[in-house]
DNA sequence: TAATTTAATTACCCGTTGTTCAAAATTTTC
DNA sequence: GAAAATTTTGAACAACGGGTAATTAAATTA
């Protein structure tokens, strides 16, 4: 389920920071499966054998430790989206590139949280928080105009059509088990091939 | 945000069976958007302006209030396999009619609750609805498979294909809005052009 | 080994929330 | 209009979860 050597982490030795990336990195991993509100503080400390007011010394309250969550994965998103942006490739291209990032980071930086619960952070975060995953949502919306318009991508209704690319996105990591027999990368791949190609077969059917 | 007759419904009349359809509707929409944990009873009993109390004379309890909805999509879901399967189309054409069908009928039976929580149902009940969504899940996979082999779907992995295109579903509850300028077909539309074209122009670009 | 800093625990507070029960209010039936 | 059935409420309970304070334990420094 989680990797053991997250509780090794805890046996008494002076890393504060590793051992606060440690906690923010499971309780992600627990807020994306089960959500944010399901999940207590207790569950998060059990899953490193320590009490759950140990907690407290390397995170703030429960809202920042979703902030940090949510922060960690907007840096990774907007990273990768500056890197498409600074490309000079069509916009089928573009979108793809974003979406192999952003998937291929959640393997590297470890799961981080999209539950859309952010209702509950201080109200200063959520719109913080909020304004930049919107800005992303409307980059993502500017790239397919620009494909359409460039010839690369089909008319589609731009604003929808982000929506749903992002869903389909946020829902991988409900299911995603980095221990399964899938990669990440075959993942990506999937997930690329069903939007650019689309499902239906062009082969020439010979009958 | 809410229809207002369902708060007409609970004028004092007798029609127990209509106010705890309603109950079950406005519950299920406030589970998709926020999470069922996150919902309380009393924000439930508050959009009916009666106390939560009143509540329990329709439904059994919460996690049965969950159960219940999931087994309205449940329901929905598995007429619409049914249907799709006893039609002779191709693979790409099941696929098609089969998201059609579910997001038609999230619009005529209201919203319905996907929130994946069900680890907080009754044991018995969670093992019930547990292996109901599984089954769905294979039979998608198996038409897509089909649909590979009648030549109608390209050579894609079938069962990761089937948990992205049930990702990308799942999340329009989420952020979809009635009242908002785009009706439940113009979704449906855009979600399919999406996985069965692809975003890929297939125009011949004049240049 | 003593002093200091860093970590972690135990015990507790308090607000929220699901749930129950007895009583009150309303509607229907006669 | 009285009696019976149906709704709804208000108060109170128990469990849980987030957060704090005082205390202990361990590790570092000297």
């Amino acid at each position: 389920m989680t990797n053991r050597a997250d509780k090794n982490v805890f046996d008494r030795r002076r890393d504060h920071d590793a051992k606060r990336e440690a906690v923010l990195r499971i309780a992600a991993e627990m807020f994306n499966k089960r959500g944010y509100a399901a999940t207590s503080l207790d569950e998060i400390a059990q899953h490193f054998s320590i009490s759950k007011t140990a907690l407290y010394y390397y995170v703030e309250s429960k809202p920042v430790l979703l902030q940090m969550c949510y922060e960690l994965t907007l840096n990774l998103c907007e990273q990768v989206m500056v890197d498409v942006l600074a490309s000079n490739s069509s916009g089928v291209e573009k979108i793809e590139t974003y979406f192999r990032g952003v998937i291929a980071g959640v393997l590297k930086t470890g799961p981080v949280a999209i539950v859309h619960e952010f209702a509950t952070l201080p109200k200063d975060a959520f719109d913080q928080i909020h304004s930049r995953a919107r800005m992303l949502d409307s980059k993502l919306a500017a790239i397919i105009e620009a494909g359409i318009a460039d010839g690369s991508i089909a008319e589609v209704p731009p604003k929808l059509t982000e929506l749903i690319l992002m869903g389909a996105n946020n829902w991988i990591q409900r299911w995603y088990n980095p221990e399964g027999d899938k990669t990440l990368e075959e993942v990506a791949d999937c997930f690329i091939f069903l939007f650019v190609n689309g499902l239906k077969s062009r082969t020439i059917k010979a009958d």
